[in-house]
DNA sequence: CTATAATGCGAGCGATCACTCGCTTTTTCT
DNA sequence: AGAAAAAGCGAGTGATCGCTCGCATTATAG
């Protein structure tokens, strides 16, 4: 105890070099994910990939899991990121706009890495760590909801906690479903009618 | 080739005991998934499970991934069964009726077995044969959009297949959702509210 | 320049697990 | 009853894979 051992506490304190490291495996990992699938992506396989020794891979990365949590993390980043956005320009937007940009929103958030979504939505065990895909949700939740209390007055009577659930739920679904149905490129025209539905329906539904 | 090799084509031909061994190991295969997480789900611990073993686990089943596709055959074909049933009781019924059916019977068909659900939900990598859940969804999409097509009259002008697919994704997340985040037993009287704000939303957008 | 810490290496260990094979037991048929 | 087919058995095998450990290389400090 009196002598600093030279011990490592496994992944922390990052100089230059290793910075690269750890992105050139998280990287490394998500390509594995989408060109492989989940069941091919093994550590040694990722830190070939990255050009990184399996060693070197655990000296930043406590598991396999932690790995893919980090992909998972990083996209999950990509998508809240466009979300909260634009859930703060929409604040003073009476709700018809308000909800066609969030849906048109959900839609681009989805399509940011399609395979890399397909992969993390239909091959990754949520199990563990991995499990904590719910925090976004629960984040996404309570953003709407506080919308949906500031615009009270152009609604119907209706629990707000109800219609956050039901509106969140619906407007996910389409988003994700049109991204995983339409292998690869679906048309402009195709989305702008998608849109112009689900708002629609969840217009229709909030007044 | 002369000779009639006394070889088992793997899995098939049942007499009275084997039928029994079938079942053991499909009912073990769902228990082992709902108690312990697919993770733990081994061959040898579903053989130990059913009271059977390996070697006879492997004449009927040609791999694990068959095992697993079976349990997820047997709960999709439950659901089914309510589903097809529902729209064939509905036929006849106008669309506020029909839709308040459907979210129901949803609803209800999530509830069959929850745990299960969940787990083949949340857990089970979508991959090989384990990927014709599709099958499924077509089928229902097939139906509803039968039943959308023969009430054209009373909606409003609206292209068939979209409509199927909106309101199919719609009703399923929030089925799903439900069934998934309230931890155990959800009370009547919220089950209620849901399928009254469900039908509320879907019938809006239809008319 | 030397000492010390930080980073990187990769062969190989230990454990797991899907699956096989030679054999025994039970059922069916005649 | 006897023979043949069907069903059942479970120790063992081969391969995979997550992860460790002892050592080498590179960077920073004094």
């Amino acid at each position: 105890m009196a002598r600093t051992p030279p011990t490592k506490p496994r992944k922390n304190a990052l100089q230059a070099r290793s910075r690269a490291t750890v992105d050139a495996l998280v990287e490394a990992t998500a390509r594995i994910l989408v060109r492989e699938g989940f069941e091919k992506t093994s550590t040694n396989r990722i830190a070939d990939i990255a050009g990184v020794s399996v060693g070197s891979l655990y000296q930043y990365f406590p598991s396999k899991e932690a790995l893919v949590a980090a992909v998972i993390d990083r996209h999950n980043e990509e998508i809240m990121g466009l979300v909260r956005t634009a859930l703060t320009e929409v604040a003073d937007l009476p709700i018809d706009k308000a909800v066609r940009k969030l849906v048109t929103v959900a839609i681009e958030a989805h399509r940011i890495n399609p395979k890399l979504h397909r992969v993390l939505a239909e091959q990754i065990p949520r199990t563990g760590q991995l499990a904590d895909v719910e925090a976004f949700n629960r984040e996404i939740h309570t953003l709407v909801r506080a919308y949906l209390e500031s615009r009270r007055k152009e609604m119907r009577k209706v629990d707000v906690d109800v219609a956050t659930f039901i509106c969140v739920s619906a407007i996910e679904a389409v988003a994700h479903n049109t991204v995983l149905n339409e292998t690869e490129v679906l048309s402009e025209r195709m989305v702008r009618t998608l849109v112009d539905e689900t708002t629609r329906m969840v217009v229709g539904y909030l007044r």
